[in-house]
DNA sequence: GCAAGGTC
């Protein structure tokens, strides 16, 4: 039998992926231990497919050998001796020579595959199909070819992103090549991100952690800068806030079936700045004595179930429901993926495929605890729904899922159970039918002015019965009187009221997410790290669910601005990614990328070193004295309201 | 002691 080794991404896609491989051979799978812990080793024998070394060959008895890795497995850093702090100029660091080594705790993963590639006649490739995934499987080639040099013309990819027995059958079918162009992009961004933001890190850290007895390295990096931006940005706006008096005219009608309750209806002009104006539109309405009614409009309206769960809703969602930091959530969700509750919990993708049995996946929760019975109704009662779709598709990953039916209580720590609970109440949702109600809009004229009332009246909870407590639909005020136009009446108020137009919140995580998210800063995978990393640098803190940034994270901002520079601006990263992905479609080769966006980074950072007098202006500012005895004291005690230390 | 991206 020919032997083939194949290799996927992560340990749970090697054990789907086998199973599949039995279930297509029907024989079993043989499951052995490999030098790596987590990386198993599964075999398949009499796998029937083609030849992928000949054309159009019959299908044929293979052995398949499947094992994983761990994402990538080796990295790249600065070769000896310029990996040390004060080895060369920090902005040498723009052309020092690099090289890439095989991540310290992957030495057994290595070895692993190196055993196993000697082993095989082919390597077939599996890991995710995006651009890293592409990245990592060329890591996987070198280590193997390097092992078995037989192997190297006989090195395939295959294409797949769910693993369903069809898409499955298909892959093997078509088996193809790495696509180098895109481990290029990888290897660009790599090497970008490594130069720049060891070179600023370095120059930052020698000149400010000892000067301001600061705890930690001064990092700089492409993302967690522009992540630290959005902070300082929403600081300054509440900074040079300057709130205005608005005034607006309150009107109230006593509800004729009701005659206890009072409706209460908006000004179609809403509010108004200038005092006389609406001074004098209220003047008119008074001496207009009677409102009359301009109509009644009743309409049915639906409120939208969700749809399929990808991770940067999930993590806006744990914030929002159970304020959960992003990275509690996402710490959550990989305990809860790896002890096999939900799917794989980075993805973007909110579409299920047509092959997805997702009626099975409800039918999971049949007899739950909590959430069985509305598991039935779905299941028993005709009231499952295929979810619709959502917009993003990364074709690597399906939506994030319940898998196993289980208490939540039984689960070990409050995190887990709310993420569970939300993952599963979220899907239970998404295979629901819409919310059904019917709204109605009331509109009044008095003299010159229109004020209208809304009401709305829940007729059909639907997917609202399970989403219960996160999400409501306002019922605001019940149903309205259907009222003839025309009809005649005095107002039960009509109140004219000044107000005052206050500053926004603080950055919230929900809105930092969604910020990374919209300007392409971070990945799934990695938003919630960046979002740590600003506060283990103390650049933010938080406090409840808003970020307040610190007087350092403004001085760096401050600073870089003062010299003309956006460093904190997320189009430098916006167009960095699209060189990246002109490097993936073949306009642009790495080289001509990498040139580039290093020459202007070092120019920027030279100019830096230039005029770093007002950068160290903006420390000074911030940073009132130099750092002496008294400020380190205060650093580690707080006043007590005696006026001592405490 | 540096980044960001995978993942355990």
């Amino acid at each position: 039998m020919v032997h083939i080794l194949n290799v996927a991404e992560k340990p749970s896609v090697a054990k789907a992926l086998s199973q599949v491989f039995s279930e297509i051979s029907n024989s079993h799978v043989q499951n052995d231990a490999g030098r790596s812990t987590y990386n198993r080793i599964f075999t398949v024998n009499n796998v029937n497919i083609p030849d992928p070394r000949q054309r159009n060959s019959q299908p044929q008895h293979m052995k398949m050998v499947m094992t994983s890795v761990a994402g990538h497995i080796s990295g790249i850093d600065f070769k000896a001796p310029n990996n040390k702090w004060s080895a060369c100029l920090d902005s040498d660091l723009f052309t020092a020579p690099l090289e890439r080594t095989v991540n310290p705790l992957f030495l057994d993963l290595k070895r692993q595959l190196e055993e196993q590639a000697k082993k095989a006649e082919i390597l077939v490739l599996w890991l995710d199909c995006d651009r890293e995934g592409e990245a990592i499987a060329e890591e996987v080639q070198e280590i193997c070819c390097s092992a078995n040099r037989r192997l190297k013309p006989h090195v395939f990819r295959a294409k797949f992103s769910t693993v369903l027995q069809g898409e499955i059958r298909r892959a093997l079918n078509n088996l193809g090549r790495l696509d180098m162009k895109q481990v290029d992009a990888v290897n660009a961004r790599q090497e970008i991100d490594l130069r720049i933001g060891a070179a600023f890190t370095r120059f930052q850290t020698k000149r400010y952690q000892k000067k301001y007895g600061l705890p930690s390295v001064i990092s700089y990096g492409p993302c967690q800068f522009p992540t630290l931006g959005f902070v300082v940005e929403r600081w300054a706006r509440i900074e040079t806030f300057i709130p205005e008096q608005f005034f607006t005219i309150k009107f109230g009608m006593k509800d004729p079936d009701s005659p206890n309750r009072e409706i209460s209806f908006q000004w179609k002009r809403n509010r108004l700045f200038d005092h006389v104006c609406a001074l004098a539109l209220y003047r008119s309405t008074l001496q207009a004595r009677k409102a009359r009614v301009l109509g009644t409009d009743g309409r049915n309206q639906n409120k939208w179930r969700p749809t399929p769960l990808a991770t940067v809703e999930l993590q806006k969602r744990a914030s929002k429901y159970h304020r959960l930091a992003s990275e509690v959530t996402m710490d959550a969700a990989e305990k809860l993926y790896q002890a096999g509750y939900i799917s794989y919990p980075r993805t973007e993708t909110e579409i299920f495929k047509p092959e997805f049995d997702v009626r099975g996946a409800v039918e999971v929760f049949r007899n739950n605890n909590l959430w069985g019975g509305y598991a039935r109704t779905l299941l028993d009662n005709g009231k499952f729904q295929q979810p619709r779709n959502g917009r993003n598709d990364d074709n690597a990953h399906p939506p994030i899922i319940p898998v196993k039916s289980v208490d939540p209580a039984e689960l070990p720590d409050v995190a887990q159970r709310q993420v569970y609970e939300l993952v599963t109440k979220h899907f239970l949702a998404c295979c629901s039918m819409d919310a059904k109600g019917q709204q109605t809009v009331l509109s009044v004229k008095m003299g010159t002015e229109e004020f209208t009332a809304k009401g709305l009246m829940v007729t059909e909870y639907n997917w609202l019965e399970i989403y219960k407590p996160y999400e409501r639909w306002s019922a605001g005020q019940g149903i309205l009187p259907n009222m003839g136009t025309g009809t005649e009446f005095e107002p039960a108020s009509l109140i004219f009221e000044s107000g005052s137009t206050a500053p926004p919140s603080f950055m919230s995580e929900v809105e930092l997410i969604s910020e990374m998210d919209k300007n392409k800063i971070g990945t799934d995978a990695t938003i919630a790290s960046h979002i740590k990393t600003i506060q283990d640098r103390e650049y933010v803190v938080k406090e409840g669910q808003h970020f307040k940034p610190t007087k350092l994270g403004i001085a760096l901002v401050e600073g870089y601005n003062s010299m003309g520079y956006q460093l904190n601006k997320p189009h430098l990263r916006a167009k960095m990614e699209r060189q990246c992905n002109q490097i993936a479609s073949g306009n642009l080769t790495k080289t001509n990328v990498i040139a580039d966006v290093l020459r202007e980074m070092k120019e920027c950072f030279i100019k830096v070193e230039g005029e770093v007098n007002k950068l160290d202006a903006a420390f000074a500012r911030h940073f009132s004295s130099v750092v002496d005895q008294a400020v380190l004291v205060k650093r580690a005690f707080s006043e007590c309201k005696c006026g001592r230390s405490m």
